[in-house]
DNA sequence: CCAAAAGTGTTAGTGATACACCCATGT
DNA sequence: ACATGGGTGTATCACTAACACTTTTGG
């Protein structure tokens, strides 16, 4: 093979979002060797000489958070010239929801303690990984509305309220609620339980859960 | 930087498309160094130390067409374990379109002459570039839809009926001819002409163009 | 006057939006 | 009885899809 090896770094970054305190959160990590020491960036590394793009942000996140199972979502590569002052390093970003009651995070060699921080007041940011975010959150809300991935920040059983409230989060922007429970209804992705959420001195709310547990497309 | 350099090949992909015989094509070259010895690919190439993926694309582009300035979108990349037998290969695929008139194809050093193909019937692809134009085709037929990007396929002037043929030719299926006419005038990308196009034993054609030949997403 | 493509409007259906009241419960 | 969130239906609007006839030209 003629030509360019040994010049290049692959690596995958994780853009994980939960919704956590009514809030939609990013996972970051901060960075305890340079570059960007002391700055903020998302979780990644390095993709193994024997390992899949995929499995790489899997291992990675595993890593972090102790999560695995879970749908994974290729964004396109970001990789010009200058965006890592050590060398020429393309990253894969992969986008992955997650409940946040689902996780505990770890530290990592090359990283403090992973935590989360709000979509809409993140801290300054190492490399371009402002501008992966961006593209991220981007096709979250595209996907929260073409697909049923939804159900990657929900619980086992939830009511229509909560999945109305996280929707609403992650759009940032109000719905309205018949319209909402309507959409829902016809999509055919949730299935109703007989039980109710008794709490607080008002009317129980209808527990619902989602039908199967794997993406799907709307269309 | 601890880990893992000196194992990574970076390449960048054009999936090139144009509109030539009423078909949609698409620029395969053939390749004449093994793996794949016979095989068609996709004209693409390593990308340069100090070069920007999207630079890469544009030359790699340039040197087998002879077309500049033209958008280029980037897909998601394809770097799995043992696509490519020499080694861990990551490419970045760009979705490119050309009006055909515009071009000649050129031969380049490891590759034979380009050659357009149409979509349905192509050959036997090597690596995985079949799964890199399916890709390329799913994104280009939701760009036709959500952008002014057909304005690439089209000469300086044109028919309302040799646009809709564009547009049928590259979604393969038909268009109702009123409705068609109706959103090309609402969406305002066009401007007519006063000239128009005489040409075979009926009424003349009014002729059109784009108003302006950069990319316009809908919305 | 015939053939061939250009050009043009209306109707029906479907999905999105806007909107207000009654229900079941705990205190 | 009241406060709280749960639950429901209808009218309007915008967009899409379906559909047929007249016009202009060359031969």
């Amino acid at each position: 093979m003629q030509s360019n090896a040994d010049k290049y770094f692959v690596t995958v970054d994780a853009v994980v979002f939960t919704i956590l305190d009514k809030q939609l959160k990013i996972l970051l990590i901060k960075r305890k060797n340079d570059p960007f020491r002391g700055s903020y960036a998302l979780p990644g590394g390095f993709v193994e000489e024997k390992e899949n793009l995929e499995d790489a942000a899997k291992r990675e996140l595993e890593e972090e958070t102790g999560v695995k199972n879970i749908y994974l979502k290729k964004l396109v590569a970001f990789g010009n010239v200058g965006r890592d002052p050590r060398g020429r390093v393309i990253t894969i970003p992969y986008l992955a929801l997650i409940a946040a009651d689902d996780i505990k995070l770890h530290a990592t060699t090359d990283a403090e303690l992973a935590k989360w921080h709000s979509v809409y007041d993140l801290p300054k940011l190492a490399f371009d990984h402002d501008k992966i975010i961006e593209e991220a959150l981007r096709e979250l809300r595209f996907e929260l509305e073409h697909s049923n991935i939804a159900y990657q920040f929900m619980p086992e059983k939830f009511t229509l309220t909560e999945l109305q409230k996280a929707y609403e989060t992650i759009l940032n922007k109000g719905l309205d609620k018949r319209n909402f429970r309507k959409k829902m209804k016809e999509l055919g992705f949730l299935t109703s339980y007989r039980e109710r959420k008794m709490e607080g001195a008002h009317r129980p709310a209808q527990l619902h859960g989602y039908k199967d547990k794997r993406y799907r497309r709307i269309g």
